[in-house]
RNA sequence: GUCCCCAUCGUCUAGAGGCCUAGGACACCUCCCUUUCACGGAGGCGACCCGGGUUCGAAUCCCGGUGGGGACGCCA
């Protein structure tokens, strides 16, 4: 049997850290085990659906490179299909019409709770033999409920949590088509997977209680369609904000894309990701391709795993040190270009990019760093007061004169520092310092004499003039 | 409330009854490197939720407790 995934987001918003995960594993394991991958669009809530958070999530799968064999298929564009399949059903007897109105399920709902009762509908509709059901009133639109059978277990072997059981007695007949005649999640899910040839449902944890439901509504449709079959199911813990609360929107939930506006790599984010639920013994660093090949289900853990964002961090800057200063030149230009450096020449960007990114976590940082290869810095005041001492200024001013005679390289220029140095009986850092702190506005920087280099004598002999008067 | 799930360093995890004196990674601390800050290198701190049981032997298996989470929609 070929190996079918799929990844089923509801468009309701953008595509958060928990469900790029989901993906991610779904991804995998089809990968790894040369099956296809399939992207589809759980839009059945028109209320909250649009199209804006379709387009976030296929932003989001692009930037990390989720890449689909199929789809993305819409539901709501599979509403015949629905139609079809509830008419059978209804037919089969597995499927009847309720005419409880929303207020009356209410009311029970309320009753059921202040009993302190599990909330449940209370089959007022169902047929049974021999029973005799109420006249439908005329001003109610009916829903359509599932059969769901009361007697016995449902179980499966779930590939992350192992056997789960649940008793036919907890589940109550869900409702598969709303009154307005359009189906519902757990009815449409159940359809599509099997019309897709799903062979590993891969999904949040939250859908454990739904698993029971739909293995019923699969094995009912099986009786009227017998190539039917239910695929097994993997359910994937959460992950848990950095302070170990849920991620929900207004508590610490972003959008993967904020990442990337943060100034994270995809494959930082990834390698991030997978690691995080999944171990292959010691390994923590790789790639997207390693981590499809060695991608099983039986290494998932089945507990939560909280967010960390220092060690999301200490991989961004891996992968930002390995790129090549090349790869990087387009997002530093943009990046560059919010903080006004506009049109920065590409040689002198390509050096300072290279000089720089092994001392960032994000491309934020890079960015911030590299300012003042392109504009004048602005000194820091405390700084200055420490470095740029009334004693250095002579040996500035000799330095000056000396650099404008130096061959500008950087073993040249390290040279020429060293040469005032001695010559004035000084520590390398006495003098490097107050240069840093006039050529750079700060106390840190990338070696010195290699930030001259790139600056260019020009640049240098400028700056160094302009603290001199 | 009912049902379901989960439980190893602060965090992510290794661990399939003896390889465990519980390993790795991030973070933290110390030292080294050094031209400042980083990077890098070497060390260090630090955990099996509790209680029973099974067994010659339990982080690992079973039971109970506790704690955490999820679900209980004409949402997905």
């Amino acid at each position: 049997m070929t190996v079918r995934t799929r990844f089923a987001p509801s468009p309701t918003g953008f595509l958060h850290i928990g469900g790029a995960r989901t993906a991610l594993f779904s991804w995998a394991y089809a990968k790894k085990h040369g099956g296809e991958f399939i992207l589809r669009i759980e839009d059945t809530d028109v209320a909250r659906s649009t199209p804006e958070a379709v387009q976030a999530i296929l932003d989001g799968m692009q930037w990390l490179g989720l890449d689909y064999d199929q789809g993305p298929f819409y539901q709501m564009q599979r509403m015949d299909r629905y139609k079809i399949v509830i008419q059978s059903m209804l037919a089969a007897g597995s499927a009847y019409y309720c005419y409880s109105s929303k207020e009356e399920l209410e009311a029970l709902r309320e009753q059921q709770m202040a009993q302190k009762l599990k909330p449940r509908y209370d089959g007022k509709w169902r047929p049974e033999p021999g029973k005799v059901l109420p006249h439908p009133p005329a001003d109610i639109a009916p829903v359509i409920r599932f059969k769901n059978p009361q007697d016995g277990v449902v179980a499966w072997d779930d590939l992350v949590k192992g056997r789960i059981e649940i008793a036919n007695s907890e589940l109550d007949d869900l409702i598969i088509a709303r009154a307005d005649g359009t189906p519902t999640y757990n009815f449409c899910v159940v359809v599509d997977d099997s019309d897709m040839g799903i062979s590993q449902v891969i999904r949040g944890d939250d859908h454990v209680n739904n698993t029971p439901r739909q293995i019923n509504m699969l094995r009912a449709l099986s009786e009227i369609d017998s190539s039917i079959q239910v695929p097994q199911y993997a359910h994937l813990s959460m992950i848990l904000g950095g302070d170990g609360q849920k991620l929900s929107k207004r508590h610490g939930a972003v959008s993967v894309m904020q990442y990337h506006e943060d100034g994270y790599l995809p494959e930082a984010v990834i390698n991030y990701l997978a690691r995080l639920g999944w171990s292959h013994g010691d390994e923590e660093v790789f790639s997207k391709q390693q981590f499809a090949a060695w991608f099983d289900l039986d290494h998932i853990t089945p507990s939560a795993a909280q967010f960390n964002t220092e060690k999301l961090n200490w991989l961004n800057a891996h992968y930002i040190k390995q790129a090549e200063p090349t790869a990087l030149l387009a997002d530093q230009l943009q990046r560059l270009a919010l903080r006004g450096v506009l049109a920065p020449d590409t040689a002198k960007l390509s050096a300072s990019i290279a000089l720089y990114k092994e001392r960032v976590n994000t491309l934020n940082e890079l960015a911030d760093g590299l300012v003042y290869f392109f504009e004048k810095p602005s000194l820091d005041a405390a700084a200055v007061e420490k470095h740029l001492t009334p004693d250095v200024m002579p040996v500035l001013v000799e330095l000056s004169a000396a650099l404008n005679a130096c061959d500008w390289q950087a073993e040249a220029i390290h040279q020429a520092i060293n040469d005032a140095v001695t010559k004035n009986g000084l520590k390398f850092p006495k003098l490097a310092m107050p240069l840093r702190v006039a050529l750079t506005g700060t106390a840190q920087s990338p070696s010195i004499d290699q930030v001259m280099a790139i600056l260019g004598k020009a640049e240098v002999l400028a700056r160094l003039q302009a603290v001199l008067k």
